[in-house]
DNA sequence: CAAGAATAGTTTGGTACCAAACCAATTGCT
DNA sequence: AGCAATTGGTTTGGTACCAAACTATTCTTG
């Protein structure tokens, strides 16, 4: 590890993570789950924001409003529970978001004819068409984002943050 | 692979990734990013409304406000722009957030005396209680959010992330 | 079959969050 | 020194997001 400015130089993350441990060492702390764990918002927080601004914008898409069309993208049309829960949102917050959707053309909203309380969304034409060409974009992103990560990192990333993830819906 | 609910299944999680791949494979995308990148923000949203629920809710803190307090804890007091780069929020975002915790008396603000654009803050005495005894209990949490990783696990999991979020800031 | 219980989604009230416009203090340039 | 550019923070306008209250529909059970 060397103190130079490589293409992926992480040396001053791992230098804060350091910082912390010099400014708590001497406190009974659980440091390798807090690195962990700790990680994984920092990774989200600056992936969300990166997505935002290098891929959806130009979409005029928030990193919600991208989800929840891959989601429907992937797996048709969905009740909104179900997407609700595919995408980590809660109801009242997908109902707003639909909405935006839905005035932007992109989605549907249908009560199902045999239970008037349930609500089918659906990607229009228009909105099929957009995460069409937008997704393998996306994808593109997302090989960026794991650059110099080879295939067996990955999929060992992938693999822990599957029981992390675990962990934290355990109670669902 | 079974269907029974053992402490850590995390089966659907793998049925999902799968059933995307099932969905998509046809296309040229990169499933091993999309999995490993994908869960960075599944984990982060889970992690993160449970912290809520179960650790922050009861000192009636947002995960944002828990993470400003907690970076004033290590560091002590900050000047607003560097609060705002570690807690990675945007400056216009942090003013907010310092109001409120300002109101609540766990922070102050007060200007740089040789530079007065600039504000420094500070944990008042509450403020510091209470994330002196938050802040273990949080870490508790962490743990159990990493149970079922080992000692090496969690460091490879930090790292892998270290990497990610290397390629997420390269621009900064 | 008529309450009452349960369920699905929407509305409400409030915080968090961002980008861009803005204001005040400082620095740089001539 | 004096004006322009820069810098640090706040304000503004708008979306996203949650939990809890609410409304409409369906299910349950005596």
């Amino acid at each position: 590890m060397t103190t130079e400015n490589s293409p992926s130089d992480d040396s001053w993350l791992l230098d804060a993570e350091r910082d912390v441990q010099a400014r708590l060492g001497d406190r009974p702390l659980d440091f390798a789950s807090l690195d962990a764990i700790s990680n994984i918002y920092r990774a989200a927080g600056s992936i969300r924001s990166e997505a935002e601004r290098e891929v959806l914008a130009e979409y005029g898409l928030s990193f919600g409003g991208f989800t929840i069309l891959w989601v429907l993208w992937v797996w048709d049309e969905m009740e909104t529970a179900q997407l609700a829960e595919q995408c980590s949102l809660a109801k009242g917050t997908l109902t707003g978001m639909l909405t935006t959707l839905e005035k932007r053309g992109l989605v549907t909203r249908s009560r199902v004819a045999t239970d008037k309380r349930r609500v089918v969304v659906d990607l229009t034409a228009e909105g099929r068409t957009m995460i069409d060409t937008l997704f393998p974009k996306f994808n593109e992103f997302e090989s960026e984002m794991s650059a110099g990560l080879d295939i067996d990192e990955k999929k060992e990333l992938a693999r822990l943050l599957r029981l992390v993830i675990g962990n934290a819906t355990k109670a669902r």
